[in-house]
DNA sequence: TTTTGAATTTAAACACTGTTCATTTATATT
DNA sequence: AATATAAATGAACAGTGTTTAAATTCAAAA
């Protein structure tokens, strides 16, 4: 009897099809303007079948986040073939940026909206288990950079959030579009001539 | 006949009332959770009678929105005190970042949402004037510092973003409460020791 | 083959939202 | 007191997230 199996399996695909129609909606007009109708329509489903699948819209939300991080996890991982930490350590700094840029709708649900962390409040998964992973892997190459010698004289856990708050500020800016005006003509470069600013800092700290 | 004066001010006066009791809402649900009726609710107005003195919900939003920045400028010039320019441009750093924890969602208006960029898209006015006022404060305030020699081989705009953006992204990441799981135990601290960090390093540049 | 029973899907409804607009109300001038 | 004008209203429109009773589907049992 495969038949429990197969509706099973037929659920999954349901499942699978809300996500992928929330996220090209999600991704092509934000999550705000994105209803569950707008959904509902791309599958060809009533909206209310939805609710079978996903308590509310966060936790369609929630589910694509987990998503994210994971797309910046392995991205990551490549790193470990360069032998010199503070070259991982830049390394990382790069993907950490280009993930941003080139998923910007991506990067907004993971560290910029609201949304997903009150999702975790809520739903009392006490920990932010994506973020907290990709700070991890960030302090540990920091420690690897500190065992070497580099940065001296600073507290390990700070800088790792100064650094990770440097990248993030930028392309975060970037993202809410508060440097078109502000750095007029410069908008395309200037996260790139930030990063290679703050690489220069990095090398003679 | 002082009827058509009256009436001016009256009018200012509601204007003025639609105002603070959306910026209470605001401050108090979010932007996204205050409606125009919850506005209309607390001056005891009809919903409809706020159009007559707003086009839309963005619009009282951006007129709070350019409040802000104000303030944060009125705070900034006290730095002209002070002598030398790296002083200055550390005082700019605290202040900017004491006004964004004392005043988060005041600074998320400013800086992290994207509504008000929109409305001055749209409206056609080309130009981010309280935005650009605060940026070239600290670009002019840079300036000041390579003049007296720090900070040589880098280009001061791309510096002025990257300053920006590490003080942004540490009060964004706070606001934001990315900080609270991923730096358990330390997250009423973190900015500020985070921001010694960054002035420690401003010193050795 | 027909009946049963559970899982799935639906449409309608609820209480909201921002916004518009014809109508009513209030008020100052003639 | 009649008129003109400005201001405020409340209903309506098209949308939102979500709930739920009813309808449908469909495999298993009789």
């Amino acid at each position: 009897m495969g038949v429990a199996e197969r509706k099973e399996r037929e659920k999954e695909e349901l499942r699978e099809q809300i996500l992928v129609a929330a996220k090209t909606l999600f991704l092509k007009k934000g999550v705000e303007k994105t209803s569950i109708r707008n959904i509902a329509d791309l599958i060809e489903y009533s909206p209310g079948s939805i609710y079978h699948y996903f308590k509310d819209k966060d936790e369609i939300f929630y589910t694509l986040h987990q998503g994210g991080f994971q797309q910046l996890m392995s991205r990551m991982v490549v790193i470990n073939d360069l032998p010199h930490p503070l070259e991982r350590l830049k390394a990382m700094g790069s993907i950490y940026v280009h993930f941003a840029l080139e998923n910007p709708d991506m990067y907004d649900l993971m560290f910029i909206k609201e949304a997903p962390l009150d999702h975790v409040a809520r739903t009392k998964a006490l920990h932010w288990n994506e973020g907290e992973g990709t700070f991890k892997f960030l302090r540990s190459t920091l420690r690897d950079c500190m065992a070497k010698g580099h940065f001296q004289g600073h507290d390990e856990e700070a800088l790792s959030f100064l650094i990770w708050s440097t990248v993030h500020g930028m392309v975060s800016l970037s993202i809410r579009r508060r440097c078109e005006v502000v750095l007029a003509g410069r908008q395309d470069t200037i996260v790139k001539d930030g990063l290679d600013s703050f690489f220069n800092i990095l090398d003679r700290l």
